[in-house]
DNA sequence: GCTTGATTTGACCATTCGGTCAAAGCAACG
DNA sequence: CGTTGCTTTGACCGAATGGTCAAATCAAGC
């Protein structure tokens, strides 16, 4: 069943429709709080066959994460040490927040595994995904050094890149609830802020 | 036993010790991952005699939540009209990222709920939370009119406060995996670039 | 249309979990 | 020291849950 080559159309459909489906429920109700039959019926597909296409419950929340946090690392990889410092900042941050918009359960799916303590995807981490960062930090580094941005921990820059984007999907009930029905949609807005918020941070002043 | 003027030192000794360890178990396992047998153990007492306590795994995990929202408004209560703007602000995400510091675990409790969709706290989001919300984005939206403070959307402002003070709090385990070990407490550098942060963005300048 | 291998399912199983209960233990007070 | 009411627990229960299996169904090539 793992061999991808070997997938009938029924296969490549029922595996696919079984990813989403449990995308939909281990987003909303964690990994323990999301059973089989959740998933079998959102997926269309009664629990024995569902187990016919993966070997457990478990075999889903992995196939899920496994492909998650690449995805996650794109618009950070895409950062350009040969742009311009400010523009490639704002530019990925408003990657950032769209991924948050289109893509909301795998925001919460990723949150809910933080939070547990990232028991399936903690090596992942510490190892691939602090490569990137400890790779983009020196480039930060290097344009505060070099004057064209402010003096910033680049660290904290990008962890307060992913909070804010991020919140908008984790804590979508949160803001929709404070907002109020008028302000449905708040990405349009939330882009504008966060735009003013990071540029006003970064751009170089008063050159000492 | 819901009688608070009627409780012996041992009631009340016990039932600290439940919710101190619920707190615990809920924060990391989320409220359908916790078990009351993990509850019961944590609290070195035994599953029926938890239940003499509390009468459902439910009634301990709503008696968390009772207290919270309230301990994690106060700072914004703070939030002074008459002071001075910037100040009040910054005094704000200060103590927003020691409540983070000091609760992680009310954070992470917090978090767990709003992910599920706040089903248990939903009515108090739309109603406490929002009103209070309201409020001091009048008194933000107040402080930008009169130009004492750069023109924002003060909810996104907010919004962007918890997002970053909790984030400490809640993906605690991604920090620690990006910073490595050396770098072992965040706080004093998260809280250094979140007053910069913060600053440069409300600082107003070249009025026009 | 028949064979073969892929797909689907009803029935079932062991374990876990929230919760109950009756009985035992214990502290305090007269 | 005996009574009374608070506290604790071992044994148990029913429901839910992850997972199994053998048998039935179906699709596709010959």
């Amino acid at each position: 069943m793992d061999n991808t080559a070997t997938r009938t159309r029924i296969q490549t459909k029922n595996r696919q429709a079984i990813l989403d489906a449990g995308l939909a429920v281990f987003a909303q109700q964690g990994f323990r709080g999301a059973t089989l039959d959740q998933i079998a019926k959102a997926a269309g597909l009664s629990k024995p066959n569902l187990l016919y296409y993966f070997p457990s419950k478990e075999a889903i929340h992995v196939a899920l994460l496994a492909g998650l946090l690449d995805t996650w690392l794109d618009p950070l990889r895409a950062l350009d040490a040969d742009g311009d410092p400010v523009g490639e900042v704002l530019a990925y941050v408003r990657r950032k927040l769209e991924l948050s918009r289109d893509f909301p359960r795998e925001s919460r799916l990723f949150a809910n595994e933080i939070l547990q303590g990232a028991p399936r995807i903690g090596p992942a981490l510490s190892g691939e995904l602090k490569e990137l960062v400890d790779e983009k930090a020196t480039v930060i580094r290097g344009w505060a050094a070099a004057g064209r941005i402010a003096e910033v921990d680049p660290y904290h820059l990008i962890f307060s890149i992913w909070a804010m984007t991020q919140h908008y999907a984790d804590f979508d009930v949160q803001v929709h609830a404070v907002l109020g029905p008028e302000r449905a949609d708040p990405y349009p807005s939330a882009g504008a802020y966060l735009d003013t918020l990071f540029r006003s941070l970064l751009t170089p002043r008063n050159v000492t």
